[in-house]
Parts: structure tokens; C-alpha cells; sequence
DNA sequence: TATGAATGAGAATTCATTCAT
DNA sequence: GATGAATGAATTCTCATTCAT
């Protein structure tokens, strides 16, 4: 097979997925540094490096944009989550990791409202179903470790996830500048980051399932 | 609440009140017409009977308008569960009344990234203030009804506000057309209401701070 | 003639003028503080601890009121250049006064293209009378102070008149603040104050009039 | 100059600059039809045949569209002085000249209180370095007709310069409806076109330097 | 495939002025 | 005379997306 020496186009498979991943990498970029609402497909395309055109060759609306970065954020979550956890350490496992791994707060917290209300049906289906199958992962990881029986675990699981949607939202009302905010509101808005809150609701969430030694 | 013949002047601060809620009601109508991106200043107006201008007026920003028309809500939320939670009623009060006082639940969605972060800092202080004081109202009510001392019903009322926030944002997935998705994917959908979400996390809150009767 | 203790209203002419002169006085204030476009009728009727509708009852527009600013300073700047100018002092106090009376440049400098273009015809007849008329002072004083013949000095104060407008619009860019400005542009913003160009230019001008003691 | 037919793209950069020529023309166009404060970014589209977002994207502000047009229009003022100015029509020259120079004088009366004050920095100081530089064309300029020395000819180019932004003011009162204008007033507005004023004082200005053949 | 010029709907807000009380 | 609530016209500019080249 003898390829053109300096093609400048993406047609094998896995040349694409190396473009798809640098714009993801490249809108990362551009949320860290702009904010989310600061993000526009132009700065996209421009980090990225390439064109508008390009860019929607790649991904078909902004909102699936982020939607795949939100799913890809989840799957580490996942992921990490699974290989850390076990009986002693599931619910600061879960209280940390979270937190831990880039963007998936801030992301998590406009999930519904923002993101998925604007993406149309069959990329949002397909999206749904790889976090559906993660959510199962979970339930079955809390399942396994608690020793409690599965739809008990399926039922905190989802409540877990209910939890982490609100710490996720109160964790950008934490989030923005305190200077400014009158002594008496401060309580208000500190101590409200996700890594505080969620730990304490998710301790309260799975208490009812694990072991007291795990509760701490 | 004399409600000034819409034409006329409102002089006394009743008449202003009740001009002002005369806007905050036409808002919830449209609200509830058009959904929540397809309400505008010109609509709101329009379907108040009065000019921009005196819109205006009243509102100094379309997001102070639905932050308002939230801490109303909230309000209403407030009262009828200090009116009608027992020891015995608790969790099914507070998992039913939130989902009965209109526009609560689609605005609490909405409350944190996408209304808050759009209101300039004195309103959205002075309306902190009121949401902090429900807060503790609440706090408090559980910890009465409950018996369980005051910081642990103050951590119990976090995780609660929380979990409803959560919910809330389930709430809008929940309520999306269902036909057209797939029969696998109905389950992330369906059975998503807050009604239905809410309570199941609620009850394991707070079952660790009620006598076992209080829980079911 | 029994006046009630307490009256709130400006009946007699004199109350009314002392009335007018109060809201002048808010304006200029204003000018001030937030400089011309930040000036609003309604920042000026609290300025002036008058009602909104008081201060229409006064000023008929907010350019006519303007307009009143700008002719009552500069009557001051004639009176001041009638009173102080000399044959050996004429230039100097010509460069020096109009920088001195407060509002008189940056009025200046709006005067035609932004006030006038929006004063309805009676009142701007009405304040054009006024200031043609110290345009005639102004020659006058010209003629009788460097001898000149009438027409000459007429001319030279048209000049003059022109000048003054050009050196008033530099002003305004003059004043802006300079961080931020390139170095190698700094000369086209510095040193084009009011008090450096005109002299400048009015001395080249009043030089071909006035015996060469007075030039210098 | 490629003219693109008007719903092409202008993809090479002649096409864009013709196309950026089309705007400024469409701009000045309307400036003549309906005055000043009566162009509106819509309307400027709508004759340039161009969408909005086009529009934008050749010219980032309301006013810094004027101001290339003034730029432009200094331009051809300065460019024609120098091909038509000797020491004998020096005087002669300059007066005339900006006048005859199609927008520029009411641009130039509305240059710094109306649209340098709303133009953002960096086109400003992009526009300002070329109007510095055709500034020193003009005093070179004069130095070399009237042999005076750099200095001198410096100092009596900001005058001039001075001079025509007031006889600019003075333009736009003299071409008012002078139907309605009371008689004793007529000599407040009548002749002080631009044409008229100008070179009357630049005469004044100018005769300084130059052997007095040249002054008339 | 890649490009980037073109699109255009869309909406919030201000403030001089008026006029009901 | 005084008040201040009501008016509403009027305009800029953004940015996701498309499509001619």
C-alpha cells in the first residue's frame, strides 16, 4: 500500500480517531481555560488546528461534543473506581475519585439541563446506553463489595448518582470568586466543592448497606 | 391584593406588589407554555400587558426574574412541608410536596448553572439570604420531628438539597418525548421523576436518623 | 402676603430661577463624576432632589440642558477674558481662561455635532442670540485692546472661535488614560491638552494682529 | 479590482478587499440618504447585499466603520494636497481640498467626541498611526512649499489641523434649514461652511510662513 | 476530504420623555 | 405645581451551522 508522502487528510480509521481525540483534547483545553460558556466551536477548530469545517466532520454539534467528553470523563470515573474500591474503601473511594478526574464535575452538573436538552436523538441514544452499562457496572461493584443484594445496590447506586448530579451543582456555586460575598453568605457558598459534599452524602447514602467497618 | 386595572398607574407599594406578581405570573405562564429557552422579556411583557419598559421595572434581569419565581417556589415548598410533615409523615411529605408546587422542580434544574451564574451579585445575595433561612427552617423541622440532634439533621438537610437537585435534573429526562426511544434505553428515561426518584433517596437519608416506624 | 410655613412649590420667579440653578448645578456634578454619556435625566433629577417630572418643567430636553450649561460657562470665560486681558496680556489670557472655567472645553468640544444637533429651534435660538452676542464682545475687546480695525478682529475671533472647537475635540483625547497606549503613538495623544494647543495655534493667529510686544 | 459577483466568496484576498470596499461604499451611501445618527448596522447589510454576520466579519464595530471611512477619506485629502499644492497655491490648496473630499468634513466633526470615543483600542491605534503618519506628510509638505523650517511647519500643520476640526463643527451648523432661522440670526449660520471658514483662518495661520506672494 | 466565508435569527436592555394622579 | 410610573422604539452584535470552492 503505498501512501502519498505528505497526506495532509485523515482517511484511515485510525487517523480519525486520532483527529476526533485531539479536538476532545482540544475543547478540554479550551473549558479549562475559557470556562464553559466561554467555549465557542471557532476557538474549537482553531485549537485543534483545523478547520470549522473539519471540525463538524468530526462531531456533529457542540453539544455532542461535550456529551462525548462527559461520557469519556465517566468511563475513567468508572474505571478507576472499579479498580480501587473494595469493602474497606468503597465509600471514600467513591467520594474522591470522582473529584479527581478532570472535568467530569463541572460537566456532570450541565449534563442534563444544558447538554443533553440539545443533542439530537441518535447520538444522544447511543451515548446513553455506553452510561447506562457504566451505571450497571457500579451497581454490581457495590453489590459485589457490600455483599448486599442487587437491586438494594441498584437502588443506592442510583441514588448515588442523584447525589452526585446536586454535589456536582453546588460544586460551581463553590467554585466562584468569595471576594465579594458578604461575611453572613459565605457559609453559603464554601465548603460546598464536591469533594466535601458528596463524600458526606454518599456516607449517609451507603451506611445502610456496608458493613459498620466500612462506614469508617 | 388589589390588582390595579392593568392600564393604570401603580402608586402605593400594594398596588406595586401585586403589579409585580402580575409579571412573576405571566412568566410562570409562558414558562409552562414554551418551555423554559423559549421564554423571552418581549413575551413576558406581551403576555403581562405591559410595556418592556415596566417590565423592567420590576426585574432588572430575565435570570432574576426565574430566580425569583424559584425562591417563590421554594417557599411554597417550605411552608407546606413545616405544615404537614410528622414523625410519622416525613419522608413521604418531603418527597411529595416538591413535586407538587408548579415550576419547583424545572426550576431547581436550572438554579444553579444555568440561572445563578447569570445574576448579578446584590440580587442573587439578597435572594441567598431567604434560600439560607429556608434552609435552616427545614433543617430544624427535622431535626424536631426526627429527635436527631441539630448538626446531624443540618448534615441530613444538605444531603437532602442535594439529592433533590439530582433528582431535578432527572426530572427534565424524565419528561422528554418516550416514543421514538428505544425499548432498551426506556428504563434510563422512564421511572425518572422526581416523584419517583426523590423519595426512594430521601428514605435512605434519613432512614439513619428516624425511629425505624418514621421510615416506612 | 401670607406664605404657607411649609411650600413645597417654587411659585415666586426668584424660587424658580434658585430651582433651575440647582438642577444646572446637579448636572455639572454629574459631568463630573461619570463624564458626558454617563449623564442620565434621571441620575440629574436625583442629583437634584427634584422629581423627574419637575425637572422637564424646568429643562425641556436633556441637550437644552446642556446647551444651558455650555452658554452660562461661557459667559463666564468672556467676562473673565473682558476683565483680565490686556494688549500685553491678550494672549495669554485667551490660552489660559477658556482651560480655567469648569465644563467649558469638554461642552465645547459636543457643542455643534452632538448638543445643538438636538435642541429643537426656539431654545437654540434663544442661547445662539446669547452667544453671538459675546462673540461681538469678543471682537470688540480684540480691536480695542490691539488696536486693530473692527473687521480684522472680527475675522481673527472667528478664527479664534474655530480654534478653540479644534483644540476642545483634542481635549477629549488627550484626557483619556494613556497606559495602554504604544509608546511610538504617546505624541499624538499627550500634550494635545486644551492648555498646550490652543495658546499654540491662537498665538499664530492673534501674532499678525498685535504689536510684536504683545505676541510674546 | 475583482468585484465578486455579490453572493460569491471572496476567498482570495483582492475579493476581500473589494468586497470590504463594497461595505464602505454601501456605508457611505446611506450616510448621504439619511445623515449620521441615522445608519444602522441593518441597514448598512442591507445595502452592501451582505448578511449581518458578513458584515461583522469585515468590520468589527459600528464606528470603526466610520472611522475607516474617515481614514479613507483623509487619505485622498492629503494625497491630492500633495499633488496639487505649490508655494503659490499652497493656501489656496488647503482650503479648498477638504471640502471637495466627499465625507470628509462631517466625519471629521463628529472624529473624536463620536467615534474615536467608541472604538475599541486596537483599531484605534491602527487607524491613529495612519493618520500620524499623514500628518508629518503634511507638514513636510508645508515645509518644503514654504521653505519654513521643520519646526515651524510641525507646529503650524497642528493648527491647521486644529482649525479644520472646528471649521468642521462650524459645517454642520451652517447646513441646517435656514428657512425658520429668524434674520438676525442668519449671520450665526450662514457662511460658516466649511469652505468659507476654513481658509479664511488658514490664511491667518499659514501667512506667517510663507513669503507673502504665497499668502494670496 | 478540507476549508473558512457566509449566514441570519434572535433577544436583552436603556433611557428620554409623557401623563395619570 | 409636583410626582414617578409607564412607555416603547430602536439597535447592536454573537455564534452555531452550512455550503461553495
Amino acid at each position: 500500500m503505498v501512501l502519498p508522502a505528505n497526506r495532509k487528510r485523515a482517511r484511515s480509521d485510525s487517523e480519525k480517531e486520532a483527529r476526533r481525540g485531539a479536538i476532545l483534547d482540544a475543547a478540554r483545553r479550551l473549558i479549562d481555560q475559557d470556562g464553559f460558556d466561554g467555549v465557542t466551536m471557532s476557538a474549537v477548530a482553531k485549537e485543534a488546528a483545523v478547520s470549522k469545517g473539519t471540525l463538524y466532520l468530526y462531531v456533529h454539534t457542540k453539544e455532542e461534543l461535550f456529551l462525548a467528553l462527559f461520557v469519556e470523563a465517566m468511563e475513567q470515573v468508572v474505571c478507576r473506581i472499579e479498580a480501587e474500591a473494595t469493602s474497606v474503601t468503597l465509600i471514600e473511594v467513591m467520594g474522591r475519585v470522582p473529584a479527581e478526574v478532570p472535568l467530569f464535575v463541572p460537566l456532570l452538573a450541565r449534563l442534563v439541563a444544558v447538554i443533553e436538552a440539545n443533542v439530537p436523538d441518535e447520538p444522544l441514544f447511543a451515548e446513553k446506553r455506553r452510561m447506562h452499562t457504566m451505571g450497571a457496572r457500579v451497581a454490581r461493584l457495590i453489590s459485589n463489595v457490600t455483599g448486599a443484594p442487587e437491586d438494594l445496590a441498584r437502588d443506592a447506586s442510583k441514588a448515588l448518582m442523584l447525589t452526585m448530579q446536586g454535589a456536582a451543582q453546588f460544586d460551581i456555586a463553590a467554585r466562584r470568586d468569595l471576594s465579594g460575598v458578604p461575611d453572613d453568605l459565605r457559609p453559603a457558598f464554601e465548603g460546598q466543592e464536591f469533594s466535601c459534599s458528596f463524600p458526606l452524602a454518599a456516607r449517609l447514602i451507603l451506611s445502610g448497606l456496608t458493613p459498620s467497618s466500612a462506614v469508617n
